[in-house]
DNA sequence: TTCTTTGCAAAGCGTTTGCACTAGA
DNA sequence: TCTAGTGCAAACGCTTTGCAAAGAA
């Protein structure tokens, strides 16, 4: 594997997710970091963004939705889909090593880890709701 | 919501997918669906695919790979990718309910379900790694 | 200097869609 | 007959990639 090289643009990427509670698109993190690198191009975004993950320093969110998200939080957790408003948030307190262990009880394979998305509604969109129909 | 009517190349891909354990992806179900109609179209296999899953006759798996795979079995269970081969496995054994109550408890939305991927080497990989080590 | 990373633009690939035609009810 | 489904081909959207120039070690 060729040695890795200090970037300014993946470093302004990394410091970007790991600073935010959502989980970007890598469109959205190319639009904020032009803010700082008015030239990167989206495919450096790319480049960089699968290079992390790759790395374990961020986590690729592919859940589905049209376009993968990135989350900067590498702690073991989980996510949840808002199917109106498509928002993904973090969901803690779930034990993800006791998930794997018990998966690994009933394969004859070996496990190293997963991914776990839930689907629902969100506060903000259940509230909205509530609100329509009392009027 | 308009009337579904019947089709013979829905029900041709339906039972082809309730037949197996593998889990094809578009591309997959079309050759073989392609041997019984051989005008069928990739745009037909794709527009059943999304109907018979949102009516819940099928799963989709969304599971990170390059394109999506879809799945016969609608009983409430789990599924594994081989990082070696591709290959999806289903994996039951898991209490599906328990864990959406569990999260439920940690969030304060709705959930209405969950997709959850372990990520692993199957069983034939394994076997077949083990067996080159040893000569 | 040497080798990695970048910017740019084009290509790739899975999936969706518009439209005229076919077929189920 | 009336409307949903089909086949075809083009378009779409996200992501990857080839290449020459720029930048880190």
């Amino acid at each position: 594997m060729a040695t890795l090289k200090y970037s300014r643009q993946r470093e302004a990427i990394k410091n970007y997710l790991v600073g935010r509670l959502d989980h970007p698109t890598a469109d959205m993190v190319y639009s904020a970091i032009r803010e700082i690198y008015p030239n990167i191009s989206l495919g450096t975004v790319y480049r960089n963004l699968t290079l992390l993950a790759s790395q374990g320093e961020i986590i690729k969110i592919s859940c589905g939705q049209n376009s993968d998200r990135f989350d900067g939080r590498t702690e073991l957790h989980h996510h949840i889909v808002c199917e109106k408003c498509g928002q993904v948030e973090d969901l803690f307190g779930l034990n993800a090593q006791m998930i794997d262990q018990m998966a690994a009880g009933n394969y004859d394979g070996d496990i190293y880890g997963h991914q776990l998305y839930f689907y629902g509604k969100c506060k903000k969109c259940k509230e909205e709701e509530k609100s329509l129909k009392t009027g």
